[in-house]
DNA sequence: TTATACTTTCAAAAACAAATGAAACTTATT
DNA sequence: AATAAGTTTCATTTGTTTTTGAAAGTATAA
């Protein structure tokens, strides 16, 4: 296999990864060529490799950004914008958990939260209700708290400590 | 609140977390029906709760039924058939990590495997190539190893210490 | 201030995924 | 073996998300 076509499955499998876990194809496409792209990408480059139009570049570079994985940079003397991704993986999965524990998870808890609170339930079914909303919150948070730890320290002595435990 | 109030916004949050992590909005939803229901449910009983037509019932159902997270019960003298959730959430978080590791995870591990196997690489960009590659095999492989780790003992004193260390 | 190089926006189109519903199928009952 | 009760399948429709591309917007340089 040459380099071109290893190049291709990657950014296609990332792309299709990225769709299973409710991420644009393009998007994670974008992504997968940014990180294996020695040198920084126009918006003209990544539009020309993917086969894509403008106005998807321009909206999934700008989401990207927001994610916070991938960064713009300037080259000294030159009007255009270039790409680059974030190169630390760990960081970039750090980034990546805690966007999707904002947009998602926390939002979720909240709602948990509410509903488990439900008041004089005197049916039986409305006594399970809360029993099980109950038990997701606290599952739920418990899991978005260990994610939390874990991405955040990820070079602390616990990470460490852990990792050594799992071997 | 009143119960079917609470029930519902249950339902709608639980298909959107669905959604926003590639499952399907109406598979999402039965599961969190079958949850918060003290008893099973049948076909019909899911189609009139949910508004949804048959076919959608009978194929989420089978697929929730494939992930391994509800199942199917039979009332002893009837026909009909009756389903019911998983009702140990640990259990289902195993399970789910499990499903996706097995069905997403594995297979873009072996993409990044091969990939990053790239011969005679001689030009700084099959260089970087590989190496961006095999850190992004190397990290997914741990995550998807702790994760294994994690769901799969989680009465072990291996989870429980992780626990104590996390507080 | 005008031309140029580049980026963003957004309405419309295309692509994709999910849902419907009727027909086919299965299994049990008379 | 015919009827009934229930389930599954799948071609078609509906709905949602993504993509396009042209127009509008911005910033720089002459």
């Amino acid at each position: 296999m040459e380099l071109s076509q290893a190049k291709n499955k990657f950014i296609q499998t990332w792309g299709s990864l990225g769709t299973q876990w409710g991420i644009s194809k393009t998007m994670a496409q974008i992504h997968a060529l940014l990180i294996v792209s020695p040198e920084v990408l126009s918006m003209e480059d990544i539009m020309a490799e993917l086969h894509i139009s403008r106005g998807n570049a321009s909206m999934n570079l700008r989401n990207l950004i927001d994610w916070g994985i991938i960064f713009k940079e300037y080259k000294p003397g030159e009007r255009r914008e270039y790409f680059s991704a974030e190169d630390n993986i760990d960081e970039l999965a750090r980034k990546i958990a805690k966007e999707r524990s904002k947009r998602e998870i926390k939002p979720t808890l909240r709602v948990l939260q509410e509903v488990s609170q439900l008041e004089h339930s005197q049916t039986e079914e409305a006594v399970h209700f809360k029993k099980k909303t109950a038990e997701l919150y606290e599952f739920l948070s418990r899991a978005d708290n260990m994610l939390e730890k874990i991405t955040d320290y990820k070079e602390s002595w616990i990470t460490k400590t852990i990792m050594k435990l799992m071997k």
